[in-house]
DNA sequence: CCATTTCATACCTCTGAGGTATCGATCAGC
DNA sequence: GCTGATCGATACCTCAGAGGTATGAAATGG
């Protein structure tokens, strides 16, 4: 039993008539009916009851043409499938992201994407920068959006934006009067960051620039998340500084500030070069289109 | 392509290995190579990534394996249940009756039939009786509850319960007080049955009952269900005569009596002879089994 | 009763699936 | 860096089986 048994089978019992069949199968009678006689012989069973004259479905046979109507029709799609899912129209792919930029780039290129390659089935991956390297090089993500400039293996990238450090503090903190805050400023000052094992991009940064005059910053509490980070200022826990696209709609009693030099970042769209999933090109080709724009 | 190429695609993404893949399949690896290659010449893809040291699984191969499995597996269950179907151990029984059957042996036929075929799925159509006859020999029934006595073509038939006439009242009517009634005591009632075109079994018999001492029975109201003549007697219309097993549980306000020499009619289990669904006939042995007790 | 229709059978041909031998490339170990 | 081992690809051969033609057998209709 094979699929041209089976197509065999369905035209017989929609034509119920060998000759007529056949002909549909672009054959002669005489070897379809040797074909609908071995697909009885090998399913042990009757399909058809047929005399000379009259052909008729048995009850297997009603209930086995369902099942091959149904086999055939998703066979047929699985083998249409595979050209679509190898030239990237169609498959899924699995998209990492730091949550520092679930707030800018990660909407418009989601949509952008959704809007190119509607077939594909987009995977979203929340993770902090130092797991979606390790994913992206065992290939559990097929792209990523995270920080520039690591040093990582063979990555393909490209940048989608640039951001840059700005400091946040209550609004009743000291510090909310400044128009602008340097370096001097943050000497005293309880600092929150996440740890360099979470994101060694911003923490290197944060720490550079407080370092700046010499004097050694103090971090006060390290949370993983940025938006720990924030809910933290926000009890009056210490400050911070965050990435700029973070700070567009603060909690009430926050506020944030521009600082002087501010430190500044890419936010890229990278994929392992051994990824080879045909869906990520279109997604560098939506990303190229957001940097440069 | 047909299902033997999609086995040997599966061995091999399983395996990612030509030689075991082949053994799998019970061949060599040179001509399993072959078909591999010819598998994606057909569909116009690359499903493999490889080189004479690494198998790998491109994008479309991941996706070509997940339709295959499911194909497969519907495939091969196809395949099997043909025996199934045909030997009637499972498929689908379209089993009609009219409504008076359906609280005496109908819930009983269907309970032992669903355990000794518990894969067969059974359809159960309630009609008037003169539909199920029709029905029947059109062969959009397999079998039938419905009264026996029908001349109807080539049915094969068995008895399943016997039943007679007994008369229903409002409990305040004049007829409640008689422990037994006779013909003689609805000569100048008010009668409700169903009208011979729904069912000439009960209405011969309420007639013939009727008209024994000469008298011509008025029929009041002719609705075609056995559950609205009771509705209609209780709203205090008429009186009737409905089989005994309709009087199990009457409602409130309403009293069976029986009546003299009360007709007695046939409840049988029947199919059309030229029904082949093998599903019939272990219907017919349980049927046997409930006639029979 | 004969012509016609329709499915089944007999016999032939040839495609293509599978086997064996072997090549070419890659990797491990000395 | 050389050598043997491993593994996929290629070349060539064989034969099962799918399809073709001719024809038989049964049923239907005029």
């Amino acid at each position: 039993m094979d699929t041209r048994h089976m197509r065999y089978f369905v035209a017989l019992a929609e034509t119920l008539h060998f000759g007529h069949a056949a002909a549909r199968m672009n054959m002669s009678q005489p070897p379809f009916s040797r074909q609908i006689a071995a697909i009885e012989k090998t399913l042990g069973a009757r399909l058809f009851e047929r005399n000379s004259r009259n052909v008729a479905l048995t009850a297997a046979g009603r209930h086995f043409l369902e099942e091959c109507r149904a086999v055939l029709e998703r066979f047929d799609a699985a083998c249409r499938d595979v050209q679509l899912v190898a030239s990237g129209v169609k498959g899924e792919l699995k998209l990492g992201f730091m949550m520092n930029a679930a707030y800018s780039v990660v909407p418009a290129l989601v949509r952008l994407y959704s809007e190119k390659r509607p077939d594909v089935r987009l995977v979203l991956e929340e993770r902090i920068p130092t797991d979606i390297e390790e994913m992206l090089i065992e290939g559990r993500l097929d792209a990523a959006v995270t920080f520039g400039g690591s040093p990582a293996t063979h990555l393909r990238t490209t940048l989608l934006a640039r951001d840059r450090l700005r400091l946040i503090v209550p609004r009743d903190h000291r510090l909310a009067k400044l128009e602008i805050a340097g370096p001097t400023d943050l000497a005293s000052e309880r600092l929150i960051a996440a740890p360099a094992s979470v994101t060694p991009t911003l923490r290197d940064a944060i720490r550079n620039y407080c370092a700046s005059p010499g004097v050694v910053p103090h971090f006060a509490l390290e949370p993983r998340l940025q938006h720990t980070i924030i809910r933290l200022v926000a009890e009056g826990l210490g400050i911070a500084l965050i990435p700029q696209s973070l700070c567009a709609d603060l909690a009430e009693g926050l506020v944030s500030r521009p600082i002087l030099d501010a430190p500044e970042f890419d936010i890229v769209l990278c994929a392992s070069a051994a990824s080879s999933n045909p869906a990520v090109p279109a997604l560098f080709e939506v990303a190229e289109r957001l940097g440069g724009g």
